[in-house]
DNA sequence: ATTTTATTTTAGACAAATCTAAATTTTATT
DNA sequence: AATAAAATTTAGATTTGTCTAAAATAAAAT
């Protein structure tokens, strides 16, 4: 019934990387988590006697719904820890993760449930990824990348997609952080750079691969309208 | 350098035991752990090789300095977590312990440090133990067993020496936490109850039972007067 | 001082999670 | 369609933490 520890990372693991694709690769899940792809198939096989995964050998797999229930607890209980770390203890965002890596192994529905009504059942955590609530339910996220806007449109930055100190520190220096409005003046060709406004500050250019990372909430812009 | 959750569960179990007695025995730790006796051998003689524990077969064992240090910090770490649950989370203090449990391996100095500052420094956890400072340094426990005091002896309830629920009921019927006052009215030797008061009550009469699991800070009571 | 009992340790086995190297299957390339 | 390359699985080890049963040692009882 309950999962160990390695179970959870690796279910948590497909959850991750079957967001984007409908069937995950055993290489995929031995990169992501710097392990070799026969434990991966070991693990396969226990999750798939547990009904968590849908497996058939050399053919990918994916979560079943099961499975895709204990991701969803595993990713709520994550997200709250890391809420709680820095709303409530200060931390900064991109010192989080590693410890919420622990904390979210901690069994025991209560303590969820009563961390998430002490945060104040908070929709967004940290880096502005969505949790889920008590049910699995969570918001979806809108958000495109800001490397792939346009000039003259707006958005506000929802999430981080990287969570290293020196993203951290570029962003703190160029004073950009989850809520920023933005509009963007120009993309320059040649480096993909583009220059941006951002309340109280004058114009600055950041560099494609920052863009990359950082996703916004378009505003102020009508997809109906956009031929 | 760093312990796996198995061998902190040993260091903690052996600190706790060896709070009464010089040496600990294989016994004595493989019943309090439920384990088998041959499980604790082969755990000593790797705490051995680590210099945790001074051991040496047949003999008995208590844990080195380094040890000892070791074991304070998952203390400090239970204990803090213990007063978060019951302090911010609003749990009752027979639900917390198995949680702190899982809690109490979380790796990380800042978290709890941290987590030391949001509870305000807190020096005794819910139960009434002390909780180490990030030295080590706790409070000494000067109290002594309820079951232990005589008649007209006074003192304040400092700790809970059980964490069931049960307990909590009977404590919770009677008007008992810690920081209760009492004064014991008589000691009946046919089965060792005691007849106590409390603020706030009519005398009441409680099992030998109840008042061994029960500790008291005397107060208003002068060794030097006691002949 | 023997003998009996209790305690502790050793020997050997097992499950979980991992690894490397070899075998198999799938996919891509000629 | 045949072959080469890539991905995946299997085979066989290893480490950690546990177990039971047997052997060794210490403590208690006669
Ligand atoms: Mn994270
Ligand atoms: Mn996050
Ligand atoms: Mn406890
Ligand atoms: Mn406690």
């Amino acid at each position: 019934m309950t999962s160990t520890v390695a179970e959870e990372n690796y279910i948590k693991t497909i959850f991750h990387l079957q967001e984007d694709v409908s069937l995950v690769s055993t290489n995929e899940v031995a990169s992501y988590l710097n392990t070799s792809a026969a434990s991966v198939t070991d693990m396969l096989k226990k999750l798939k006697l547990k009904r968590l995964v849908a497996y058939e050998k050399y053919k990918g797999f994916k979560l079943t719904s099961e499975g895709k229930k204990q991701a969803l607890t595993i990713v709520r209980k994550h997200r709250l820890w890391e809420a709680f770390l820095v709303n409530k203890l200060q931390f900064r965002w991109d010192e989080v993760h590693e410890i919420a890596e622990q904390l979210e192994h901690i069994q025991s529905k209560k303590l969820v449930d009563k961390l998430d009504e002490f945060l104040g059942y908070p929709k967004f955590d940290p880096h502005g990824d969505p949790i889920p609530d008590s049910n699995g339910k969570m918001y979806e996220q809108i958000q495109t990348s800001l490397a792939e806007m346009n000039i003259h449109e707006s958005g506000e930055i929802s999430a981080i997609g990287n969570q290293s100190t020196a993203l951290l520190e570029l962003l703190t220096h160029n004073n950009i952080q989850i809520g920023t409005k933005l509009v963007i003046h120009a993309v320059f060709s040649f480096d993909k750079s583009m220059e941006i406004k951002i309340p109280n500050a004058p114009l600055f250019i950041i560099s494609y691969e920052l863009a990359k990372h950082l996703f916004v909430k378009k505003v102020g812009y009508d997809p109906k309208n956009s031929s």
